[in-house]
DNA sequence: AAGAACATCAACCGCTTGTAC
DNA sequence: CGTACAAGCGGTTGATGTTCT
Protein backbone atom coordinates (compact mmCIF):
# COMPACT_ATOMS: atom_id res chain seq x y z
CA UNK A 1 0.00 0.00 0.00
CA UNK A 2 1.01 2.83 -1.18
CA UNK A 3 1.62 6.18 1.20
CA UNK A 4 -1.07 8.98 0.32
CA UNK A 5 0.26 12.11 -1.62
CA UNK A 6 1.41 15.20 0.33
CA UNK A 7 -1.55 17.12 -1.38
CA UNK A 8 -4.17 16.87 -4.16
CA UNK A 9 -2.08 17.51 -7.02
CA UNK A 10 -5.17 18.02 -9.25
CA UNK A 11 -5.56 21.35 -7.29
CA UNK A 12 -2.70 22.53 -6.80
CA UNK A 13 -0.48 25.27 -8.50
CA UNK A 14 2.90 24.62 -9.54
CA UNK A 15 6.04 26.46 -10.71
CA UNK A 16 7.03 30.13 -10.13
CA UNK A 17 5.30 31.69 -7.27
CA UNK A 18 3.21 35.20 -7.92
CA UNK A 19 3.96 37.77 -5.25
CA UNK A 20 0.10 37.42 -4.39
CA UNK A 21 1.07 33.87 -3.18
CA UNK A 22 4.10 35.11 -1.81
CA UNK A 23 2.35 37.35 0.43
CA UNK A 24 -0.37 35.24 1.41
CA UNK A 25 2.37 33.09 2.55
CA UNK A 26 3.92 35.75 4.79
CA UNK A 27 1.01 36.77 6.21
CA UNK A 28 0.28 33.56 7.35
CA UNK A 29 3.01 32.68 8.99
CA UNK A 30 3.64 36.08 10.34
CA UNK A 31 -0.12 35.16 12.60
CA UNK A 32 0.28 32.00 12.89
CA UNK A 33 4.31 31.10 12.64
CA UNK A 34 5.69 28.24 11.16
CA UNK A 35 4.79 24.44 10.94
CA UNK A 36 2.50 22.01 9.84
CA UNK A 37 3.10 22.60 6.25
CA UNK A 38 0.24 19.92 5.16
CA UNK A 39 -2.15 22.32 6.27
CA UNK A 40 -0.95 25.48 6.10
CA UNK A 41 -1.74 25.57 2.28
CA UNK A 42 -5.55 25.47 2.83
CA UNK A 43 -5.64 27.62 6.21
CA UNK A 44 -3.38 30.39 4.27
CA UNK A 45 -6.12 30.27 1.17
CA UNK A 46 -3.18 28.77 -1.07
CA UNK A 47 -3.50 26.30 -3.78
CA UNK A 48 0.66 24.93 -3.17
CA UNK A 49 1.47 21.99 -1.76
CA UNK A 50 2.28 22.29 1.62
CA UNK A 51 6.09 21.18 0.95
CA UNK A 52 6.08 23.63 -1.93
CA UNK A 53 5.16 26.45 0.93
CA UNK A 54 8.18 25.33 2.87
CA UNK A 55 10.08 25.54 0.55
CA UNK A 56 9.05 28.82 -0.70
CA UNK A 57 9.33 30.38 2.73
CA UNK A 58 12.73 28.38 3.48
CA UNK A 59 14.43 29.27 0.45
CA UNK A 60 13.20 32.69 -0.39
CA UNK A 61 10.84 34.73 2.04
CA UNK A 62 12.45 33.65 5.20
CA UNK A 63 13.36 37.61 6.34
CA UNK A 64 16.53 36.14 8.35
CA UNK A 65 17.93 35.23 4.36
CA UNK A 66 20.73 36.99 3.38
CA UNK A 67 20.67 37.60 -0.08
CA UNK A 68 23.09 38.72 -2.71
CA UNK A 69 26.71 37.50 -3.63
CA UNK A 70 28.67 34.66 -1.40
CA UNK A 71 32.45 36.64 0.07
CA UNK A 72 35.48 35.09 -0.40
CA UNK A 73 35.50 34.36 3.41
CA UNK A 74 31.73 32.13 2.57
CA UNK A 75 33.73 30.68 -0.37
CA UNK A 76 36.12 28.95 1.52
CA UNK A 77 33.88 28.22 4.53
CA UNK A 78 31.81 26.18 2.46
CA UNK A 79 34.94 24.38 0.77
CA UNK A 80 35.39 23.60 3.90
CA UNK A 81 32.77 21.93 5.34
CA UNK A 82 32.21 20.17 2.31
CA UNK A 83 35.76 18.56 2.75
CA UNK A 84 34.55 17.64 6.08
CA UNK A 85 30.68 16.84 5.82
CA UNK A 86 30.53 16.49 2.02
CA UNK A 87 27.16 17.24 0.23
CA UNK A 88 25.30 17.67 3.48
CA UNK A 89 23.81 20.55 2.39
CA UNK A 90 21.90 21.61 5.31
CA UNK A 91 24.34 20.97 7.55
CA UNK A 92 26.62 23.40 5.70
CA UNK A 93 23.74 25.87 5.41
CA UNK A 94 23.65 25.91 9.22
CA UNK A 95 27.09 27.09 9.85
CA UNK A 96 26.51 29.80 7.54
CA UNK A 97 23.99 32.18 8.85
CA UNK A 98 21.58 33.89 6.01
CA UNK A 99 21.95 30.82 3.64
CA UNK A 100 20.10 27.59 2.66
CA UNK A 101 20.76 24.76 1.52
CA UNK A 102 19.77 25.28 -1.55
CA UNK A 103 20.99 28.21 -1.98
CA UNK A 104 24.85 27.10 -1.27
CA UNK A 105 23.68 23.87 -3.12
CA UNK A 106 23.37 25.94 -6.03
CA UNK A 107 26.60 27.84 -5.58
CA UNK A 108 28.14 24.71 -5.24
CA UNK A 109 26.94 23.30 -8.51
CA UNK A 110 27.76 26.87 -10.38
CA UNK A 111 30.84 28.76 -8.96
CA UNK A 112 33.00 26.46 -6.08
CA UNK A 113 32.46 23.23 -8.30
CA UNK A 114 34.49 25.69 -10.78
CA UNK A 115 36.67 27.35 -8.60
CA UNK A 116 38.35 23.41 -7.27
CA UNK A 117 38.51 22.15 -10.88
CA UNK A 118 40.69 25.20 -11.53
CA UNK A 119 42.82 24.41 -8.29
CA UNK A 120 43.39 21.44 -9.88
CA UNK A 121 40.83 19.60 -6.67
CA UNK A 122 38.49 17.16 -7.39
CA UNK A 123 35.33 18.91 -6.27
CA UNK A 124 33.62 15.79 -4.53
CA UNK A 125 36.72 14.36 -2.90
CA UNK A 126 39.24 17.73 -2.44
CA UNK A 127 42.14 15.79 -3.45
CA UNK A 128 44.17 16.85 -6.65
CA UNK A 129 42.69 15.34 -9.20
CA UNK A 130 45.94 13.86 -10.76
CA UNK A 131 45.56 11.54 -7.70
CA UNK A 132 41.92 10.93 -7.54
CA UNK A 133 42.23 8.01 -9.99
CA UNK A 134 45.87 6.62 -8.33
CA UNK A 135 45.01 3.22 -5.92
CA UNK A 136 47.59 3.67 -3.76
CA UNK A 137 47.21 1.86 -0.38
CA UNK A 138 50.04 3.25 1.39
CA UNK A 139 48.77 3.33 4.84
CA UNK A 140 50.08 6.70 6.95
CA UNK A 141 52.14 6.22 9.67
CA UNK A 142 51.05 6.60 13.18
CA UNK A 143 52.25 9.96 13.74
CA UNK A 144 50.21 12.70 15.23
CA UNK A 145 50.25 15.01 12.38
CA UNK A 146 47.68 17.82 12.63
CA UNK A 147 47.91 17.03 8.30
CA UNK A 148 46.73 13.53 8.79
CA UNK A 149 43.02 14.56 7.50
CA UNK A 150 44.58 15.84 4.59
CA UNK A 151 46.73 12.81 3.94
CA UNK A 152 43.60 11.04 4.20
CA UNK A 153 41.70 12.58 1.82
CA UNK A 154 44.95 12.51 -0.72
CA UNK A 155 44.73 8.72 -0.63
CA UNK A 156 42.04 6.96 -2.50
CA UNK A 157 41.41 4.41 -0.59
CA UNK A 158 39.72 4.94 2.75
CA UNK A 159 39.00 1.50 3.47
CA UNK A 160 42.54 0.65 2.72
CA UNK A 161 43.86 3.64 4.27
CA UNK A 162 41.61 4.00 7.24
CA UNK A 163 40.14 1.23 7.69
CA UNK A 164 39.82 1.71 11.35
CA UNK A 165 38.64 5.53 11.71
CA UNK A 166 34.99 4.52 12.01
CA UNK A 167 31.90 6.65 10.97
CA UNK A 168 29.64 5.57 13.82
CA UNK A 169 26.14 5.94 12.79
CA UNK A 170 24.16 7.69 14.88
CA UNK A 171 22.68 5.05 17.47
CA UNK A 172 25.96 5.25 18.62
CA UNK A 173 25.18 9.26 19.64
CA UNK A 174 22.09 8.15 21.89
CA UNK A 175 24.42 6.23 24.31
CA UNK A 176 26.78 9.31 24.41
CA UNK A 177 30.07 8.15 22.20
CA UNK A 178 32.13 10.12 20.90
CA UNK A 179 32.28 10.79 17.76
CA UNK A 180 35.62 9.68 16.39
CA UNK A 181 35.78 11.04 12.90
CA UNK A 182 34.72 10.15 9.31
CA UNK A 183 36.84 8.09 6.66
CA UNK A 184 37.29 10.68 4.24
CA UNK A 185 34.87 13.34 2.48
CA UNK A 186 33.81 10.57 0.78
CA UNK A 187 32.47 8.92 3.44
CA UNK A 188 30.56 11.40 4.46
CA UNK A 189 29.67 11.60 0.68
CA UNK A 190 28.21 8.12 0.52
CA UNK A 191 26.73 8.13 4.73
CA UNK A 192 23.74 9.05 4.66
CA UNK A 193 24.07 9.22 8.48
CA UNK A 194 24.97 12.62 10.49
CA UNK A 195 27.99 11.31 11.99
CA UNK A 196 29.48 14.55 10.74
CA UNK A 197 26.54 16.85 12.25
CA UNK A 198 27.21 14.62 15.52
CA UNK A 199 30.80 15.25 15.83
CA UNK A 200 30.08 19.09 16.07
CA UNK A 201 27.38 18.68 17.79
CA UNK A 202 29.30 16.83 20.05
CA UNK A 203 31.49 19.86 20.82
CA UNK A 204 29.33 20.90 23.76
CA UNK A 205 31.16 24.57 23.61
CA UNK A 206 32.10 24.87 19.95
CA UNK A 207 29.91 27.64 19.25
CA UNK A 208 30.33 29.33 21.99
CA UNK A 209 34.14 28.69 21.64
CA UNK A 210 33.92 29.68 17.82
CA UNK A 211 32.79 33.08 18.91
CA UNK A 212 36.22 33.46 20.61
CA UNK A 213 38.23 31.54 18.15
CA UNK A 214 37.35 33.54 14.81
CA UNK A 215 39.84 31.89 12.70
CA UNK A 216 38.02 29.18 12.16
CA UNK A 217 40.08 25.68 11.44
CA UNK A 218 37.98 22.89 10.68
CA UNK A 219 40.55 20.81 9.91
CA UNK A 220 39.79 17.12 11.31
CA UNK A 221 42.99 15.43 12.39
CA UNK A 222 43.30 11.65 12.02
CA UNK A 223 45.65 9.56 12.80
CA UNK A 224 46.15 5.58 12.72
CA UNK A 225 47.13 3.22 15.84
CA UNK A 226 51.02 1.98 15.58
CA UNK A 227 49.31 -1.51 16.58
CA UNK A 228 47.90 -3.64 13.63
CA UNK A 229 44.90 -2.62 12.02
CA UNK A 230 41.64 -4.49 11.68
CA UNK A 231 40.24 -4.95 7.82
CA UNK A 232 37.70 -2.98 6.57
CA UNK A 233 36.03 -6.99 6.89
CA UNK A 234 35.33 -6.34 10.47
CA UNK A 235 32.50 -3.41 9.20
CA UNK A 236 29.96 -6.76 9.43
CA UNK A 237 31.09 -7.82 12.79
CA UNK A 238 29.19 -4.84 14.18
CA UNK A 239 27.01 -3.80 11.61
CA UNK A 240 24.42 -2.13 14.44
CA UNK A 241 27.25 -0.01 15.93
CA UNK A 242 28.82 1.31 13.04
CA UNK A 243 27.99 2.03 9.07
CA UNK A 244 31.16 1.48 7.77
CA UNK A 245 34.61 0.09 8.48
CA UNK A 246 33.82 -0.30 11.95
CA UNK A 247 36.52 -2.28 13.72
CA UNK A 248 35.13 -4.78 17.03
CA UNK A 249 34.56 -2.35 19.96
CA UNK A 250 37.51 -3.54 21.86
CA UNK A 251 39.96 -3.64 19.68
CA UNK A 252 39.02 -0.19 18.72
CA UNK A 253 39.30 1.07 22.46
CA UNK A 254 42.79 -0.10 22.43
CA UNK A 255 43.64 0.96 18.50
CA UNK A 256 41.87 4.37 17.41
CA UNK A 257 43.60 6.95 17.87
CA UNK A 258 42.41 10.24 16.50
CA UNK A 259 42.48 13.90 17.19
CA UNK A 260 39.36 16.00 15.95
CA UNK A 261 40.32 19.14 16.25
CA UNK A 262 37.43 21.48 14.78
CA UNK A 263 37.53 24.48 14.62
CA UNK A 264 40.16 25.38 16.94
CA UNK A 265 43.69 26.05 16.40
CA UNK A 266 44.56 25.07 19.82
CA UNK A 267 44.29 21.60 21.00
CA UNK A 268 44.05 22.62 24.38
CA UNK A 269 40.76 23.87 23.57
CA UNK A 270 39.02 20.68 21.70
CA UNK A 271 36.31 18.94 23.64
CA UNK A 272 37.22 15.45 22.66
CA UNK A 273 36.32 13.10 25.54
CA UNK A 274 40.39 12.45 25.72
CA UNK A 275 41.94 9.64 28.19
CA UNK A 276 45.07 10.60 26.97
CA UNK A 277 47.38 12.78 25.02
CA UNK A 278 50.58 11.64 23.90
CA UNK A 279 52.44 13.82 21.42
CA UNK A 280 49.19 16.01 20.66
CA UNK A 281 47.09 13.14 19.27
CA UNK A 282 44.26 12.28 21.42
CA UNK A 283 43.67 8.57 22.63
CA UNK A 284 39.52 8.34 22.69
CA UNK A 285 37.73 6.31 24.70
CA UNK A 286 34.22 6.24 25.47
CA UNK A 287 31.86 3.83 27.55
CA UNK A 288 30.86 2.38 24.48
CA UNK A 289 33.97 1.13 23.32
CA UNK A 290 35.11 -0.06 26.65
CA UNK A 291 31.73 -1.75 26.42
C1' DA B 1 19.74 41.46 -34.55
C1' DA B 2 18.94 36.65 -33.98
C1' DG B 3 19.62 32.43 -32.32
C1' DA B 4 22.58 29.11 -29.99
C1' DA B 5 25.02 27.96 -25.98
C1' DC B 6 25.78 28.47 -21.40
C1' DA B 7 24.81 29.91 -16.50
C1' DT B 8 21.85 30.52 -12.76
C1' DC B 9 18.56 29.39 -9.41
C1' DA B 10 13.71 28.52 -7.90
C1' DA B 11 11.00 24.75 -7.57
C1' DC B 12 9.89 19.95 -7.88
C1' DC B 13 10.38 15.00 -6.90
C1' DG B 14 11.41 11.04 -4.50
C1' DC B 15 13.56 9.21 -0.69
C1' DT B 16 14.78 9.21 4.26
C1' DT B 17 14.07 10.33 8.96
C1' DG B 18 11.54 11.31 13.10
C1' DT B 19 7.57 10.59 15.68
C1' DA B 20 2.89 9.69 17.17
C1' DC B 21 -0.23 6.15 17.65
C1' DC C 1 6.98 -3.25 17.50
C1' DG C 2 4.93 -1.96 13.27
C1' DT C 3 2.57 1.43 10.59
C1' DA C 4 1.36 5.82 8.82
C1' DC C 5 2.20 10.42 8.40
C1' DA C 6 4.66 14.95 8.47
C1' DA C 7 8.78 17.13 7.80
C1' DG C 8 13.28 17.43 6.02
C1' DC C 9 16.90 16.54 2.73
C1' DG C 10 19.49 16.15 -1.55
C1' DG C 11 19.37 15.39 -6.51
C1' DT C 12 17.39 16.98 -10.58
C1' DT C 13 14.70 19.75 -13.71
C1' DG C 14 13.20 23.56 -16.23
C1' DA C 15 12.42 28.47 -16.83
C1' DT C 16 14.79 32.54 -17.31
C1' DG C 17 18.69 35.48 -17.95
C1' DT C 18 23.23 36.33 -20.00
C1' DT C 19 26.95 35.79 -23.13
C1' DC C 20 28.78 34.33 -27.37
C1' DT C 21 28.89 33.69 -32.37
Amino acid sequence: MGRSPCCEKAHTNKGAWTKEEDQRLINYIRTHGEGCWRSLPKAAGLLRCGKSCRLRWINYLRPDLKRGNFTEEEDELIIKLHSLLGNKWSLIAGRLPGRTDNEIKNYWNTHIKRKLLSRGLDPQTHRPLNSATNSSTTTPSTTNTTNAYSDALNSSSPAAVLPEIVAINKTADKKGTTIIGANSAEEAHSSSGTTEEELLKHQPQQQQQEQNYPELNLELSISLPSQSTPTANTAESKPQQFSIFAAPAPMIAQTICVCCRLGFQSSQNCNCQTTMITNGVHILQTSRFID
